[in-house]
DNA sequence: ACGAATTAGTATGGAATCTGAACTATATGG
DNA sequence: CCATATAGTTCAGATTCCATACTAATTCGT
């Protein structure tokens, strides 16, 4: 019995705005008859509550439409094209922003790479000239964004502006709400933080495999090793914020010491420096030893090969203790995983099925197809989320 | 977007009669003017929604009762311990059902030993008789039981009444709604399957522990290691309603087979076989080796010690892992694992705090201090507890 | 002992919002 | 061109909340 809130009247209405704009979402074209045959509410109703969307300007009226065949046809209602959100995202070794309208496109999207490293303040500052140009292009293109995300490969506060810890950014307690208010001044709904994996996660539900699973576990494969956990098409976030982190699992009790503290956790045998250093591989940065491990594989290379091997396998140890432990069926992996699904495909679903047989069944196992843009979408796409969630917000 | 459904006008008194009734069972005993003040909702509005809990018969109005120094006293609004429900437990070698009041009080209680082994009909004819006297007990005492909660070491489809696996019973989709309603005839809210260490983890919330934590994985061993896993003081049962199953996470890569097809499950190094056979004990019961190894134990035998010693460290292994997982700094462990606290907490605390540093602190592991009946009162309690949620269903 | 002050609870009117039924608007089809 | 069908609006009625005014019951101060 935690502290609910009472019920006001006009609560019903806040709901039911957000029902009747979820109806126009789901379908390409809806007119008000249509809204209330599919979601119960009366035709009356949904007349004043379209009234109100269309104030809003999330929702326009389009032309007449005839859908049946006889009698008056109804008025087409739409998603406005021209509302939207900005996505950002700060990584290792690129920026990345771009504009995402209601209907989930991506409008604008640019990506720079730039070297490791650098303050909080300077890495913003040119996030934010990166921003600009993306939301001048939007501006051009008569979109109004109303709020935007920032995905940061780390734990944060939202709710604060805080980014906790970045450990390979080498951020730690950086906070930045006044720096994320200027990467888009004035909008209704601001810019919060999120976190890498868990957006890639969510984007993968609305733009990759989120069509075949509504309960999965994300794993992003970068220099460290992430996750996000989706159930019932919800980000599952935990009670501080930071579930579905499989990266330190212990997968092998008397593994070798952790960065984290532990010992034998994944990501000392499936992160990308474990990989590349099992299979003999070095080079100056991580990207360069990735590419030289693709390349040592597509050579045939025993050893890179048994290196990824070995790293599927221990994934596969993680995975079908996770999948058990929250109850899920399917697992998406993306990062390193995805550029690696030739070779660590076999090991993962050997392992998968030793480990937990029947958890996760072999076509409970995709690969991300979204690549480096995936956390930038999903960040704006949350936003937009909230605002299909309450679009009372939006009404003065 | 799933399909929400739209509110009516009806649904705002829906939540109010809960906010109200949810500020009495809050308070050993209230008046309308403090439900108002603590609630947010106005005098006149508590005054009608107070008019309605009466009528349900959920609340009472007792004598006048001076709060404050001046001015008019207040009507005193108490729950009616007259009202509860009936909680009862199948396990592998014992029956239990108990009455719990409104304020989560045991009224009666009885637990009948009986051999393992027996069809679903038979146990559940033996436990009918059973409730039946404890409900003839209850109602001796002028008590009107709302519903039930039946709980069963396996999985289950409370939906549909169906226990879908009970593998220490030896049940496989035994459907059992008639004998459910048996239990407790023409009762309003009916009676429900749960899962033992769900219901179990429910209780330590309610009666234990959960008075220092909100999130937290409990974590039940008996014949096999159940787990129910509590998020902001809810029971969290995953997508197909068997999250917290951490019996099968696997600790050893390279272990034994287990039962469940996998290999070096935690149950294979911590269930009670397992620990038993570790330390050289037999016997004819799991209840008698049991015995035999706190026996052992006591007198210092150093291979029962170096057995629960393995198992604790594996514990630490698998709880390490979970917690990060759905990232919960807290375990309650129950069943034999209370019972072998004194020998199992150091090398399980060590564990913990080498395989996640930081991530469950020592005061955030706890022992369950509930005993046998743990399932039976969250069995009940969460009954009860649907009644705090929705009073309105118990009006006409 | 009695009125002022204080607090509890109820009654009444107004606002928000839903429903249902009646009504208007605009098509198709013979 | 009128019957039929469908879309959308209008309006009265129901429900429930809030704000305010009112009545009820008690303590405090003189």
């Amino acid at each position: 019995m935690q502290a609910e809130a009472p019920g006001r009247v006009q609560d019903v209405r806040r709901q039911n705005l957000a029902v009747a704009l979820g109806a126009i979402q789901r379908t390409e074209r809806s007119t008000r008859a249509e809204i209330a045959a599919r979601t119960g509410l009366t035709k009356a109703s949904v007349s004043s509550l379209v009234a109100g969307l269309l104030e809003t300007g999330l929702v326009e009226e389009v032309g007449v439409t005839r859908d049946g065949e006889r009698g008056r046809p109804g008025s087409g209602l739409v998603l406005n094209r021209q509302r939207g959100a900005l996505g950002a995202e700060v990584n290792v070794d690129y920026l990345a922003a771009g504009v995402v309208d209601l209907l989930g496109e991506v409008r604008v999207q640019e990506v720079v790479e730039r070297p490791p490293g650098g303050s909080p303040e300077k890495i913003l500052g040119e996030l934010r000239a990166l921003a600009r140009r993306v939301t001048t292009a939007a501006d051009a293109d008569g979109m109004v964004l109303l709020g935007g995300g920032l995905a940061v490969p780390g734990l944060v506060d939202p709710a604060r502006g805080l980014v906790l810890t970045a450990p390979n950014l080498g951020w730690r307690n950086a906070a930045m709400a006044q720096q994320l208010e200027a990467l888009l001044p004035g909008a209704p709904l601001g810019v919060v933080l999120s976190n890498e994996a868990n957006s890639a996660a969510l984007a993968e539900l609305w733009y990759g495999h989120g069509s075949s699973f509504r309960d999965y576990l994300y794993v992003s494969g970068e220099v460290g090793v992430g996750g996000g956990l989706i159930l019932g098409s919800e980000l599952f976030a935990g009670p501080s914020g930071h579930a579905g982190e499989v990266g330190h699992l212990v997968v092998q009790p008397d593994g070798p010491q952790c960065s984290c503290g532990g010992r034998g956790c994944l990501e000392t045998v499936a992160g990308q420096h474990a990989i590349c250093s099992a299979a003999g591989i070095d080079g100056t940065s991580t990207a360069d030893r990735m590419a030289a491990l693709l390349r040592a594989l597509d050579a045939g290379s025993p050893e890179a090969a048994r290196a990824v091997e070995t790293a599927g396998l221990y994934l596969g140890v993680a995975l079908a203790s996770a999948a058990r432990m929250v109850n899920v069926s399917a697992v998406i992996l993306g990062g390193h995983f995805a550029a690696l699904q030739k070779w660590i495909g076999p090991s993962l679903l050997r392992s998968l099925g030793s480990y937990a047989p029947g958890v996760v069944p072999a076509d409970g196992v995709a690969f991300s197809d979204l690549g480096q843009t995936a956390a930038l979408r999903g960040a704006a796409g949350s936003r937009l989320r909230e605002v299909f969630a309450s679009p009372h917000d939006l009404l003065n």
